[in-house]
DNA sequence: AAATTGGATTAGTCATGGCTAACATCTGAA
DNA sequence: TTCAGATGTTAGCCATGACTAATCCAATTT
């Protein structure tokens, strides 16, 4: 049904990406998106049911929607484009990572992808963005992205951080100073039973206290405890 | 009456920044702007009449049109944007400078001010587009441009490329492999008084004859032919 | 002076993508 | 089981900015 290859337009776009990224945590509701898009749900519900129409999602009236393989695709392309735009942003123009999200959004939908790949090529192929999150390639392949966040540790585990969520810039500027970046090893000292909030220590940088919801915005690989510094 | 800096939308900052480029050659007729812009000559005069009653433009039905200084404010954020980018794709991005008006004409409408500084820092803040164009700076000053043409010089007479018109890409390559570029210098050998051909030649390049259409394009400075080598 | 012609303009239509208001559906509690 | 409140959808509207077709000015030609 969705054989329509027809150039998609910034609003399409901006949807399809969305929609990406918060299907990492499962199938999205109509309001949620609404919300991010800065649109009315009854707006987002209109455009959910075109690209639906279109074949990009799988969208059935009143339930969650989710990407198509062909959204899929598409979504990537604009995620690439995101991304090397966010790094472009940091490495060369120097402008903090809190601040390159919304800058990469205005940006995203007008570069030339001829632009976007000298971008990238310049700054030698960088696999992920500033927040650790990987950069598609032209053929639309990703790394896979760690499911396990600080909030699924236990206390005496160690863990890599691999990427965080770039959607607050308040709190990107706490993790920077906290030195919870991506790379940076961890040690979990204390997790509250109660309120589920995580102690972490970053080596060089005293403990951090996170609650729940910042905690399951950082995403890690645990690192096995044995022997031998690298 | 014109006293709404409302955010203008791209298709405005489109026909404000063409009608300034078309503004060097006298006023500007509907036709003209339609075609640059690839609209058809009704849409550009619905366009026109709704920047006139902004404004921005003045237009008075049938005639010409030409900016206000609220307009030429206006467009001179928006060409400097487009010489900023123009320059970034040449100098950092090497791309050649036939190909980076389309370009920068679509990056143009969607990059960030601050952006847009930080590459003008980035590039030590360039004075002219790769065409010899000058940048307008933040507050709108932009350096004169010269209104005398290889057009208008005579056998024998020296004078150095200041500017070329970049509208073609195709004439643009041939200008560079004909060393015609801004800071060239050049020496008219002959100018055919039937067909009003000129022949000119460049140091180290062989003698090259410009038709009319061709020789209004490259914009020059006599050089005053007094001794002295520079 | 009248007629022809070509560029400019108006009138009317369409597509996109927002909005509000009203209606439908789902869910969780009583 | 039923009903209240939240969430989703439809209906109808508006603005933007393009298009075609028809008309209007003006400038040149006869």
């Amino acid at each position: 049904m969705g054989s329509s290859p027809h150039q998609l337009s910034r609003a399409e776009e901006d949807y399809l990406s969305d929609l990406y990224r918060l299907a990492a945590d499962g199938p999205v509701r109509t309001g949620e998106i609404a919300q991010r898009l800065g649109v009315t749900p009854a707006s987002a519900s209109g455009m959910l049911k075109h690209l639906s129409h279109e074949g990009l999602v799988e969208h059935r009236g009143y339930g969650a929607t989710s990407l198509t393989p062909d959204g899929e695709r598409a979504a990537l392309q604009v995620v690439r484009r995101h991304r090397v735009i966010e790094r472009f942003l940091t490495d060369t123009l120097q402008f903090g990572w809190e601040q390159v999200d919304v800058l990469a959004h205005q940006m995203e939908h007008a570069l030339p992808d001829v632009v976007v790949d000298a971008i990238e090529c310049l700054l030698g192929d960088p696999a992920t963005c500033p927040h650790g999150h990987p950069i598609p390639d032209r053929d639309g392949h990703v790394a896979a992205e760690p499911a396990l966040t600080v909030a699924g540790l236990l206390p005496g585990e160690r863990a890599r951080v691999e990427e965080v969520d770039e959607f607050d810039p308040s709190l990107l500027a706490y993790l920077r100073s906290r030195g919870l970046v991506p790379g940076a090893l961890l040690l979990v000292t204390q997790v509250n039973p109660i309120d589920a909030t995580v102690v972490v220590e970053v080596p060089n940088v005293g403990p951090t206290a996170l609650a729940p919801a910042t905690a399951r915005a950082v995403r890690v690989a645990r690192e096995i405890p044995q022997g031998g510094k690298t």
